[in-house]
DNA sequence: ATAAATGCAAAGCATTTGCAACCAT
DNA sequence: ATGGTTGCAAATGCTTTGCATTTAT
């Protein structure tokens, strides 16, 4: 029996597999699209999106959401870390002291370093207790 | 001489202060909103997104960018951090060692970690240099 | 054969903006 | 009085989707 859901092998995704790897930039879609377009004028945005987002569900390729769609605010001005449950969009402050030093050691790299963002991303209490026992999703 | 640019103290900016600082739940632009219409029914959401904008820039608040415009995509599967460029908005690898124990320190307050993110904001060399030579922005 | 993937165009949706009226200083 | 701020609505801009058609297996 076939398996459900099988990923194909498509020129398209081959394709943007190779600009990717042959890229040390983080680039956009539109970018990935533009360079796919040089070696097939026909390829649709849609399916740059679809592929980027397949290639990263199977772990190809890493997503790094930056910009906005969903801003949080918070009034905590002191710089913090925080956890982000990636089942039910929880977002907390971690009471985990400030990590010493880290931005002098970027500095020491040339960088001029004004802040820094750590995040942990993983399941809740709640949501991996839920996962353990079954619970619908 | 009257400061140009001056940040006026209006309602409405006191209330999404207000609602801000009420809250540790790191709410999105909608949901403040939608607390700030409780006491002002009239307020619109331009007033809402730009009230934020101005307040984190003055460092009243903090934004955190979650979702994305913007996404950037990475073949490089193993994680490591980056650095963002706050002027040119460069993104780089960082060639930095992975702390370790560092989901180690979350898990054993009581989440479920899978990864997590570090990224350091700033200036990199090259806009660190013409800044400092007054280059046109 | 058959379900996944594509191209194209039409949504979706959070965020941004133009503009006249308004109001804090 | 003056220019920052607001409300409203239209516009952006990236990303997602519906659908008929291709295409990989």
């Amino acid at each position: 029996m076939k398996p459900k859901g099988f990923v194909r092998r498509t020129r398209q995704r081959e394709v943007i597999l190779e600009v990717l790897r042959g890229t040390k930039s983080h680039p956009t879609a539109d970018w990935v699209y533009q360079e796919v377009r040089k070696a097939m004028p026909h390829v649709s945005l849609g399916t740059i999106y679809r592929n980027l987002k397949t290639l990263s569900e199977h772990g190809e390729i890493q997503e790094l959401a930056f910009g906005s769609t969903h801003s949080r605010f918070d009034a905590n001005k002191e710089i913090h870390y925080h956890f982000v449950c990636e089942r039910c969009g929880l977002i907390e402050d971690l009471d985990m002291p400030v990590i010493v030093g880290l931005e002098e050691e970027v500095a020491q790299r040339g960088y001029n370093v004004t802040t820094h963002r750590l995040e942990f991303y993983g399941l809740c209490p709640d949501c991996a207790n839920n996962e353990s026992m079954g619970k619908a999703n």
